[in-house]
DNA sequence: ATTTATTTGTGCGATAATCGCACGATTATA
DNA sequence: TATAATCGTGCGATTATCGCACAAATAAAT
């Protein structure tokens, strides 16, 4: 995604460089590893010279490398995003609970919060008969078709919702053969419910189940779920053995994000905020 | 760690303000999740009014949240250190090596590369009988304690690695009872032989064997593991039981970073560089 | 070999962004 | 009530940042 236009900032407290040096390192991406430094300018809209500053900075800073004219990310960059990742104490708060979970069922069982359109996924305690099916910790899967991503959704107000499927790209849903209709209808089905089953389909070829995860407030901060990959057991069978056991986990989980800390605040803005810089 | 100190930078190409506004992300812990304006300032030596100023731009572009006074890190910051990981393209070049591997050998494997004094691990696949000795991906051990660690310190060269021992900090190896003198013959015998094991002891109840994954150029860029909880077979059965399987995953994995396109510079820089700033 | 089109590196003046003190308002603590 | 922190903000001074323009190096095309 090249050029990333930045909107005027209302407030006069903004630091422009800032913004521009964290835009460069975002311009490395899966399909753009290495880039040149006139590469980069053209992805950040920046100017070359510009470019080239922030480049150096990064270099120096160790968060990028240089070979030659192509710069690439180090494995600094990492300490940047676990940051946020230690600020959550994932080993501690979640990952037992996890294990407990895909222990009783045998299944893999995992935990995202919402971010943006997606569901980020933060831990998982994986079953090893689906070792095929491996999706990366941290990556993100739209939040329209996962189980996972349903909750988190069921947990918006009407409002936010509408804003939500308003802001979808229109392209996205297709896909999956599921319209906005069909997923109003399931949300508002797994709000009424307080869970959620996925079943498999083109594309997919797991059944899962998930419940979410409130704080303090009753606010839907996250969600965890079960995952039969290859589905072994019908939708009905999946929520009579596998629904106690999430529902379980998830205050178990909650209650331990209530001791830890920071509890409320720091999963509270889990919430999809349809407007990444304004609008 | 409160109050970086910059180094004052040699170049005149450097960015005060990135450098300033990436401090003020690692200000947060996991020990301080949240901070106020005064914290980040103390932990970063900015002034009060610089730290805010950061802040609200990090506010802005969403990678901190605030509740009242308390700032914190939101999910998108993860974003940050996942142009990282998505531009290794894990998922593509070394998982399915991975899965196959713990497939063959039915225990855990791990993929991790150097990363300072540490070993980040960046991808595994687990065994479910390991399900409650779990380690959080993208977190760090010692690169001293690990079975990874040993073989990537044993692709240093004799400099870097007297450069390791020395810039390491006296208390770090005293925990695991094993002082520099066994690591150095550990890690020379690492270096003729290619492959290390690392027995199970206090604190540590696996027992692990590595073998290191060399770019084009024959330098160390990281390593693999497989590692038995509880160990099931002796150290000497383990080398002729995973060993083979070990090596045929290395080549592997060293042949389809070749392919990836940026195979050589990205994984070149895994190397210990005893110098975060200089010196 | 000679052009043509892209690169990077660098200097420099103009500009605008950043700094950081200092003030008043607010809230917690003694 | 007094004391000590904290935040928010304004503003002048500073200086860091911008981005053009040029030279040099490289790669591709003629």
């Amino acid at each position: 995604m090249p050029t990333l236009k930045h909107t005027p900032k209302p407030t006069g407290h903004f630091s422009e460089s800032l913004a521009r040096g964290l835009s460069v390192i975002q311009a490395f991406d899966r399909d753009a590893p290495m880039l040149r430094i006139a590469d980069v300018a053209k992805r950040t809209g920046l100017d070359r010279a510009a470019a080239r500053r922030f480049l150096l900075t990064l270099l120096d800073l160790g968060y990028v490398g240089r070979s030659d004219d192509l710069f690439y990310l180090r494995p600094r960059t990492l300490d940047i995003g676990f940051s946020y990742l230690a600020s959550l104490d994932l080993d501690r708060v979640i990952q037992p609970f996890l294990n407990e979970l895909t222990e009783a069922t045998r299944e893999t069982s995992s935990f995202g919060i919402a971010d943006g359109f997606d569901v980020g996924l933060l831990a998982r305690s994986a079953n090893n008969r689906m070792l095929n099916v491996s999706v990366a910790l941290g990556s993100r899967v739209p939040a329209y078709s996962a189980s996972l991503g349903r909750v988190l959704l069921a947990g918006l107000s009407p409002e936010q919702f509408k804003h939500y499927l308003e802001a979808l790209p229109t392209g996205s849903v297709a896909p999956e053969a599921l319209d906005r209709d069909a997923l109003r209808a399931s949300v508002e089905q797994t709000r009424s419910c307080g869970w959620v089953t996925v079943e498999p389909g083109p594309g997919r070829g797991f059944r899962s189940i998930a419940v979410p995860i409130r704080d303090g407030s009753g606010a839907v901060v996250a969600g965890v779920n079960v995952l039969e990959y290859p589905p072994r057991n019908s939708a009905p069978t999946m929520v009579r053995k596998y629904l106690p056991l999430l529902r379980n986990a998830a205050t178990q989980i909650e209650a331990a994000m209530r001791l830890a800390q920071h509890s409320v605040a720091t999963w509270n803005t889990a919430t999809h905020d349809t407007a990444p810089p304004s609008g």
